[in-house]
DNA sequence: AACCTGACGACCA
DNA sequence: GTGGTCGCCAGGT
């Protein structure tokens, strides 16, 4: 789900979980994200946190701020706090996603093409 | 088993 | 706008 962000726009955390049925578990996908091999393919510095904020902590070892940069990168103004406009750059899926409600389960190696 | 810690989020002061 | 609490769930100690 996080491949389907266009260059330019933004998802949260809960967001994704809800679109890929497993509504309510945002902490699990910043748990997914954080495990990623870095650089990726994927597009996982277009996730941010509902507050409109890059997620920063030291634990990040610094992925945060290459995120900021990757961000700005696309045209999105980020401040040195990590705030953004959320609203305007928000990302919806084209086609409606029904799934059937998933648990909190740990995500599959993530080895899906960037269609 | 009982904590503690997160790339979270809704709510409230 | 900020900061704190609480619910959430996976993992680690």
């Amino acid at each position: 789900m996080v491949a389907r962000i266009p260059v330019g726009r933004l998802a949260t955390y809960g967001q994704i979980a809800e679109l890929i049925g497993a509504w309510g578990c945002a902490r699990q996908v910043g748990w997914a994200l954080r495990r990623l091999p870095l650089p990726s393919e994927l597009p996982w510095h277009r996730v941010v946190n509902a507050a409109g904020r890059i997620s920063l902590s030291p634990g990040r070892e610094g992925s945060d701020w290459i995120q900021r940069q990757m961000l700005i990168g696309e045209g999105i103004a980020v401040d040195a706090q990590g705030r953004l406009a959320l609203a305007p750059h928000r990302w919806r899926p084209d086609a409606p996603v029904h799934l059937e409600p998933a648990p909190c389960e740990p995500v599959p190696p993530l080895d899906l093409p960037l269609a």
